[in-house]
DNA sequence: CCCTCTTTGTCCTGAGAGTGGAAAAAGTAG
DNA sequence: CTACTTTTTCCACTCTCAGGACAAAGAGGG
């Protein structure tokens, strides 16, 4: 089918666009309060908007004691795909417009296997969505991928995690593929971004988000834009050093933050834990799943392991001293603490913070959250589509 | 005498004075090469420019092959005023519009002794600079001061080495006694404005500038704005944990960066390694001077010694792995060393650098430079100029 | 010295952006 | 039904700005 391939043609229109997708439905009347626009200058505007069908006429709008306004939506019959790709499974969603969830779907899966491997999977869930009937194609896809990304190219670069990556022209492929525009980045970015607009971190302009999975990540939000650094590797968080002379790390070095706390780490310690008869919680699981991972950590953590709470605690003082560290350094507005391992709540969560509020000074911590993002896996695809919707909704 | 009040009248007319700022003189055509504007566009707003005696005619351009063109160049009787407020000096330095410093004195102060007190002194210098012909008066100033500022009101806040000043409105106190406009930042911020503008820093976008002196503080540089976090606090390294459970610190935690190596710190160990007599170099030069700071380490190690040479490899190495943790995290183009210590040189700088190629991933690392500043105390004065110059060569 | 070519500065016109007033349209409240 | 709001539409007017034509001023060659 074809699809709406119409950008807006300045800023005005951009920012009214992006007005929408935030806003949903607004009159003209109540777009024209927040643009400092002339009315007319408005009018004319939205006219062409509608002539471009990115947006359409919709209904009445709500009676603000006069004239009744005609509402303008964008068009309901846009589609973005989101695409999440984790170390160990892939999330995607179609969603409208206005970045709301209209399918969803999750698969395990190895990224080790290499893109075509990876894309073909995605692209089979991409059709499967489209079978259902929630969309005859798509305007655009945002992809995160768990490794750093030359971003305006959309290639990642030096994945450690990912090696069979590197230098693949992601971007380029799937908009082969895929038939529309699409962009690239770190999946701990699109996080930020999703969270930023729906999650916690709606109102903030400068925070962090901690994204702890298999490795750990963080994206950097900076006067509301993400911060991506010279080389796109900034946030790359997971190989400070947390302890010095610990566990060595598959970087080369020793005490890097993820060789002591991520999902890998996590269920490598509870696996030894297990089989040293520490914990009966942990064993049994070990038993009759044949494998650990933090799932079962957080179930043992909720059963009163002790075990299991202390690997918890120990994980988030090593994590919250680096924290303090960067809010030292950041003296952002917020902490966002996301990823797999969310499911350790907030024990976890407790952990952190005492580490921050202890080794930050007043000034930086004294009117900080630190808080668990609120969309769980939905922030990747929601930050991937929002990724897009904002590159589409930007001037040509 | 009256000074020159005019602003540019819009984002034109700010852009062309800041081409003039940073590349001094340019004929019209120059100056059309660089700013996309139409030549009849450009002609308009250097007329206005013209009238505003903001900039003047100078005489004629070099010809490049046709008819010759006249330069146009700021206004050379325009003056600005650069101090820099340190822990135990302050410097004070008048410069052109083109941020030419035409003279520069340094003062010993301790910022203890209150806004009052520092400030009297601050104007003297000012007045003495006067004095000397190189002003009339002021059209502006930018001031520095060691500690966190609420950077739109410019008031420190709740700044540790500085008790006295918490709250105090160093804008608005000056802007009455310059009779001028008056911005304030972190001392560490102008350094790294001021290595933007006329130093190592020209042309990388995001940087980080780390002053040693007295304390120990970041500049951060994003998209080539500077960058001060929610509170103002951001770049506050000095009391990151690089040492656990090391040693007290002012500020209540054991092992920050400050407490382990600074210039008051290292002053502390010099002392203890002369009294010791683990030194000679160091117990001579207290002998002779009854105290030691980081010059008398740096002129031991410079003779040889090596107990003031460890000092400074200790010291670096401390200093490294905090930077290596920021680089990680931050991704920057560009690292610079400033402060007091850079007399140490580059046995420091050898330090640094070791564990930061050491301690971060290659992609963040490979084509890092670390640096020391080349302005030296210099740096920031000229930042303090630029700052209020960035702020007057706004559009009103 | 004359001629041609290039660069720079100035003038002018037309297209388009944008403003704000007037009036019409469509509602609410009494 | 009347008075008052809010919203939309229409229109005339101002301003900005680009780009072409042309003049001014220089370089360089013969």
């Amino acid at each position: 089918m074809r699809r709406m391939t119409a950008r807006p043609a300045n800023a005005h229109q951009a920012r009214l666009l992006r007005l929408l997708r935030d806003g949903g439905p607004n009159s003209r009347a109540q777009l024209g309060d927040q643009v400092d626009l002339s009315r007319s200058k408005l009018a004319v505007e939205v006219d062409r908007l509608l002539e471009t069908e990115l947006v359409v006429a919709d209904g009445l709008a709500a009676s603000r004691g006069g004239r009744r306004s005609h509402n303008i939506r964008l068009n309901p019959h846009l589609r973005l795909l989101g695409v999440d790709i984790g170390a160990t499974s892939v999330d995607v969603a179609v969603t409208n417009a206005e970045l709301e969830i209209l399918g969803h779907i999750n698969q395990p899966m190895d990224v080790r296997e290499g893109p075509v491997a990876v894309f073909e999977q995605v692209l089979s869930m991409a059709a499967k969505l489209r079978a259902t009937g929630l969309a005859e194609g798509f305007d655009g896809a945002g992809i995160g991928v768990p490794g750093p990304v030359r971003f305006p190219e959309g290639i990642p670069v030096a994945p450690p995690i990912m090696p069979g990556w590197d230098g693949f022209p992601v971007r380029e492929a799937l908009s082969q593929e895929l038939g529309c525009p699409v962009m690239v980045d770190n999946d701990v970015n699109l996080m930020a971004l999703g969270e930023q607009h729906a999650g916690v971190a709606r109102t903030v302009a400068d925070f962090l988000c901690v994204k702890i999975g298999t490795g750990i990540g963080c994206g950097i939000v900076v006067g509301g834009e993400v911060y991506r650094g010279t080389t796109g590797s900034a946030g790359d968080i997971g190989h400070i050093q947390a302890v010095p002379d610990g566990r060595p790390c598959a970087c080369g070095n020793r005490g890097c933050l993820e060789a002591h706390f991520s999902g890998a780490a996590l269920a490598r310690d509870a696996t030894e834990a297990a089989e040293q008869q520490r914990s009966p919680e942990l064993a049994a699981r070990l038993e009759t799943n044949g494998t650990l991972s933090a799932v079962d950590v957080a179930a043992a953590a909720a059963a009163g392991d002790a075990t299991a709470l202390d690997l918890i605690r120990e994980g988030g003082n090593r994590t919250g001293q680096v924290i303090a560290g960067l809010v030292s350094f950041f003296n952002p507005g917020l902490v966002v603490i996301g990823g797999g391992v969310t499911g350790l709540g907030h024990t976890l969560l407790a952990a952190i913070r005492t580490q921050v509020y202890r080794g930050s000074l007043p000034l930086a911590t004294g009117n900080l959250p630190i808080v668990l993002g609120e969309l769980g896996p939905a922030a990747g695809v929601i930050g991937a589509a929002r990724l897009i919707s904002d590159h589409l909704f930007s001037p040509a």
